[in-house]
DNA sequence: ATGAAAGCGCTAACAG
DNA sequence: CTGTTAGCGCTTTCAT
């Protein structure tokens, strides 16, 4: 006698079974799952066994076309939803990514405030759909949240933006067989699974290079106190550049995530005597705070001043003047770190760990070409 | 040692018996699950059963509290972490909710792609997350699209925005007895668990009650050829505003999708011959357009034209003259559809079907308060 | 106060 | 080709 056949029980509707053995409800029978149909409903209906209702479902056996079809009929006409749940604890794989971005300050949650990582978000989003995958977005790993919301996701894999030294809950992740792809190079030593990130120090000595084109004697860099790779690599790229060419260097810097700070610090650099007569902003607010500053200096842009910021927003093509940008094509990155998170989960790809720098893009406009200065782009630098 | 090293002696871990049919594999055994310590070797290693370690995590069971700690301790040591599928599996409960929003037009995917969106997201977000639940992003339901990714994420609710007439997805969801809020009334007769929405109508009367005190004699409006009920019930307001008011309407309408129709609609609006004083535009972008529009006429603002457009983006605060904006504070939106949909959730609050009104934000800026207009604002209108 | 056992609904071996 | 069976790891009566 097998098993199922010991746990039969009579499916008497209101007699109240004695309770030994088995209370299971009869295999073929009785619609249980909260009122929808299950699989073993499905099976009874179609008179076949649950495995031929799960692979016919699934494309999986060999099956006739004929019972192929008429299980799926029947499937429909229940209205018959399988449970993820019961799919995701029995084949390891939930299809589900999660998606975290650090937050800067005080604020709870930022994602979405900033162009960039909407646009990411967005990117990555899609991505992930077109390969069956769901992103979930996950808080940045506050200390001691209420509740766990971590533990109680089944991660297929993480996407981690922007993460910060030796982030606990990365290196908990990693530490527990589930792939982590970041955005921006992991700072520390985090042992993520890929990252990708820009070439940022290639794109500010292109950007410098550009400004000197348009005839920028001093340029100046407004840049931020935080110890992130973003702010350092561009950072040193800047001194190395000014190094290079024998400019001095004529910076400010201030904490990025306050949005005040910002515009205090873009006057600071415009009322310094040492004055640059072209300025470049590393973070999205900057063109704005700059075209403010520059007019209360009464400095023309670009005849006085050229300008150039970092920020994905559109804004800057409807300024007056419009404002050059450095785009760090976030759309392109959402979708990289995805292909290589999604490639790590399924086994596919190189053995890691992984790492992709992308380009950015200058997307030059009237603030930064000073009018009568040559158009002529001078020779890329030679390698050396 | 510690009380728990006690407790340890003192249970001796039973070395089981051979289990009756002996098919079980060895209970309190090895280190399954992909290399990670299930619950059993947690019991395994305290010495107790795997009930007791449950309750002692969960916060059940009346144990004393020397074993939870005890528990919890080597847990921790063990680096267990339970198997959200498993619970999701047992409980019923994935603390997953899904977010949707309609595309409009080809666009694979606008999710953070209009400023509504990102800001509504970015609260429902953080509202899930301090109740315990995230949020998964999915597609709007293309037509026979891979419904796949719906089918294979454990949803405990879902939050539409701008369900569109009919959404099969939303029915199949709602059928299936899955909460659904919408944001924004559904179109149709959808039958959503509850919705939240503006109070559209009001928020038009408002501000065009607030451009006629600032003198605008001939009020335009720039409209959607949609049939969403926003587009319908602003542009029905406003009709009925007109007529209240003795003005003939004045409105061009476009699809609200096509970015290049708003610039174009924007022009002809104000190239008709009974050119308005006044304009509202209903989108986002329709304050930028109305404004190079109103540049090529020749009009100044406000002197010539009044404008104000609906929009969350903060760029209308810098425009030259900045723009009074309709905000429909979508932060406060995304937040209580959450809090409805989780109720519904846990089965708290009223047995539905709810809906909530939200008052909207008038953010009145330059471009709607003409030089020398009285600045008093009339009274709010009796509630009728 | 603690443990044993029964599954949640599904998929994957392995028999027939 | 199709069905039987054994769990995935957890929560939960129920019995001790």
């Amino acid at each position: 006698m097998t098993a199922a056949e010991k746990h039969q029980v009579s499916r008497t509707p209101a007699s109240l079974p004695q309770p030994p053995a088995g209370r299971r409800p009869q295999k073929g029978g009785g619609t249980r799952l909260n009122g929808r149909a299950g699989i073993r409903d499905v099976a009874a209906a179609a008179g076949v066994s649950i495995t031929t209702v799960s692979d016919a479902l699934n494309g999986k056996g060999r099956l006739p076309d004929v019972t192929r079809r008429h299980v799926r009929e029947v499937a429909e006409r229940l209205g018959y939803r399988p449970s993820a749940a019961a799919r995701t604890l029995r084949t390891g794989k939930s299809g589900l990514i999660g998606l975290t971005v650090t937050t800067y300050g005080e604020e709870p949650f930022t994602f979405t405030e900033f162009a960039y990582f909407a646009e990411m978000a967005r990117a990555a989003t899609s991505a992930a759909l077109a390969r069956g995958y769901a992103l979930v977005i996950l808080p940045a790993p506050a200390r001691h949240s209420p509740f766990d919301v971590w533990a109680n996701v089944a991660l297929d894999g993480t996407v981690v933006i922007d993460p910060s030294d030796e982030d606990p809950v990365v290196s908990e992740l990693v530490r527990s067989g589930l792939p982590v792809v970041s955005d921006g190079r992991p700072s520390g030593s985090l042992p993520v699974t890929a990252w990708v990130d820009n070439d940022h120090e290639d794109a500010v000595r292109g950007l410098l290079d550009h400004l000197a084109e348009s005839g920028a004697r001093r340029i100046g860099l407004l840049t931020g106190t935080s110890t992130d790779t973003y702010t350092r690599l561009s950072t040193t790229a800047y001194l190395e550049w000014c190094e290079q060419v024998g400019q001095d260097p004529v910076y400010e810097s201030y904490p990025a995530h306050d949005p005040c700070a910002g515009a205090v610090a873009a006057d600071r650099l415009l009322a310094r005597p040492d004055r640059p007569d072209a300025v470049y902003g590393l973070f999205d607010p900057n063109g704005t705070d700059l075209l403010a500053a520059a007019r209360r200096y009464g400095l023309r842009v670009p005849e006085d001043l050229l300008l150039v910021c970092c920020s994905e927003s559109t804004v800057y093509a409807t300024t007056e003047p419009p404002i050059t940008t450095l785009s760090l094509k976030p759309g392109r990155i959402g979708n990289t770190v995805i292909q290589l998170l999604i490639d790590a989960i399924e086994g596919i790809g190189p053995t890691l760990p992984t790492q992709r720098v992308m380009p950015t893009d200058l997307v030059v406009r009237t603030s930064s070409q000073r009018q009568g200065a040559r158009t002529t782009v001078s020779a890329p630098r030679a390698p050396d």
